[in-house]
DNA sequence: ATATATTTATTACAATTGTAGGATTTAAGG
DNA sequence: CCTTAAATCCTACAATTGTAATAAATATAT
């Protein structure tokens, strides 16, 4: 059973600080927030709050400041994004996507190769 | 200058039946619609509106009926939302995502076989 | 104890999306 | 020409999202 919550593009920025940060205070979320975004702190608390809501966040009152950690994993998060992703517009074939990216040449001759040695060097390769 | 329109999930599954049958009328993708959800033909017309209405389907009249055709390119527009795909969850980085699923065993053996063959038969070998 | 500075909670509002019903237009048959 | 069936257009409404402002609660210094 899975099921993570749905989490929206601003709440993604705050989820990534949270997961790389956890246990953080909405200041700190705020602080790190600000370096890469021009947000009102308000709308920072609104996203937080509803992560919360969302169960993708749990707190813990510390004194008058709320401590934040993530609920749901990072890994899992993305991973399950991926899929669903990769079943819209590629009928959940990563090949497809990679042979996409072949034939339109938009991977470059460093990621090829990085791409190769992925496949190569794995502990796969035994068969 | 690209930034093609934004196209909700919904949406998108009406442009994959006009990207495959284009030209093609309300009432034929209607009825392809119908074989695989259960949406009301209500609802498939206000999709359909909506897709015009922000420039991803054109239409010509011939006689009452509307006849629709795509304005952006499939395979331009998935491109366009697999990078973003990247950019958000695997830092605009295939090899991360290829990684992440090569780690957490989500390949199959086939699919190995098959990613390794689209890299090493690929024309790009010849360097 | 109390004022106040700081935090958190509540409310707001427009745009997008899913999901459709109702109104209107119009082609075509009589 | 006019009725009517079929097609398109307009309207609706709740949920989610981006983006905050305002209100309420509360810890802490005095």
């Amino acid at each position: 059973m899975n099921n993570l919550p749905q989490i929206s593009e601003a709440e993604f920025e705050v989820m990534k600080i949270v997961w790389k940060h956890a246990p953080i205070n909405t200041n700190e979320i705020t602080e790190k927030l600000l370096q890469t975004t021009s947000w009102s702190p308000k709308t920072i608390q609104t996203l937080i709050k509803r992560l919360v809501n969302k169960g993708a966040l749990t707190y813990e009152k510390q004194s008058r400041v709320y401590v934040y950690t993530p609920v749901v994993k990072e890994s899992e998060y993305i991973g399950q994004e991926s899929n669903s992703f990769l079943k819209r517009y590629y009928d959940g074939d990563i090949t497809a996507m990679l042979s996409a990216y072949i034939e339109n040449d938009r991977l470059s001759e460093t990621e090829i190769e990085h791409l190769r040695s992925l496949l190569l060097s794995d502990d796969k390769i035994s068969l």
